[in-house]
Formats: C-alpha cells, sequence, structure tokens
DNA sequence: AACCTGACGAAGA
DNA sequence: TTCTTCGCCAGGT
C-alpha cells in the first residue's frame, strides 16, 4: 500500500535549542493570556523567525503537550483556517480559559502576555 | 544543492 | 484600510 502522504513531524523534528527555548516559553504563557508568534520567536532569541514558531508549534505541540492555542498573529487572530477543526479547537480552548474570541479575533491590549495594558480612548464613564 | 511550503510580520502601494 | 512584496527560518522533496 501506498506511503502515508502526510509524513509525521513529531517523531522528525528536529531539537534544537531554537526549538527547546520556542517550547519553553510557550509553557510560561499564562492561562488566560495569550502571546504572538514574533513575541515568542523574539523571546527564544530569533527576532524576525515567526513563521519558524508557528512551524514548530503545528509539528509538535499536541506530542509535547504545549498550551499551543495561547498562540496567535500579530493581528490578535487565530492564524488558521476559520472553518477548520484546528481552528474551531483552538477557539474552544481560549474561551474555555475566559478568553473572549470574536470571529477568530481577540483584543490584544486585554490579553496579550507581559505587556502593559494601553490607555484606552475616552476610557469607561467618560463622555465629552 | 535548488526550490517549495508554512499556524508570521513589517513595510509599501 | 486592504492587497502585495519581501525577509525570516524550519523542514520537506
Amino acid at each position: 500500500m501506498p506511503q502515508p502522504r502526510k509524513t509525521l513531524i513529531q517523531d522528525s523534528i528536529k531539537m534544537t535549542s531554537f526549538t527547546r527555548s520556542v517550547m519553553a516559553w510557550v509553557r510560561k504563557i499564562p492561562r488566560g493570556k495569550v502571546a504572538t508568534y514574533g513575541q515568542i520567536a523574539r523571546l527564544a532569541g530569533k527576532p524576525g523567525s515567526a513563521r519558524a514558531v508557528g512551524w514548530i508549534l503545528s509539528a509538535c505541540a499536541e506530542s509535547h503537550k504545549l498550551p499551543w492555542q495561547r498562540v496567535l498573529n500579530a493581528q490578535g487572530k487565530i492564524s488558521l483556517p476559520p472553518r477548520s477543526s484546528a481552528f474551531k479547537e483552538q477557539k474552544r480552548l481560549l474561551e474555555k480559559e475566559g478568553v473572549v474570541v470574536n470571529r477568530g479575533t481577540l483584543d490584544l491590549e486585554r490579553y496579550l502576555w507581559n505587556q502593559q495594558p494601553k490607555k484606552k480612548r475616552g476610557g469607561p464613564s467618560m463622555f465629552s
């Protein structure tokens, strides 16, 4: 019978120091908070290699039991096809942690990890 | 070795 | 504000 089309990436991924660092940082993201791919890349010592972070998570998040759902793109959006099962799963896991997700998007100023919240324009109880 | 894909991101047009 | 282009890096073919 034909070889399976999809390779079991998690078994062949090279555990470089960068890869290990990425996984370590992802594990540190607190429940109810999120980080971006670029942020993790920077923390792991390679600013600009956000794509590699995404690749690594897709490759070994499950097998290493990482909180992969807490990593999204710089726009605060779930970086997966909106109809895919993976997308739905990520949304479900985030909401389970109390994170409000709207059409695959969430408020980074509210949930971004390790960042000072920005002052909102015309804050609460402030009109005119 | 050359070329391709991908859960990215910043800069331009 | 949306769409392109380009740089980045891990892995695959």
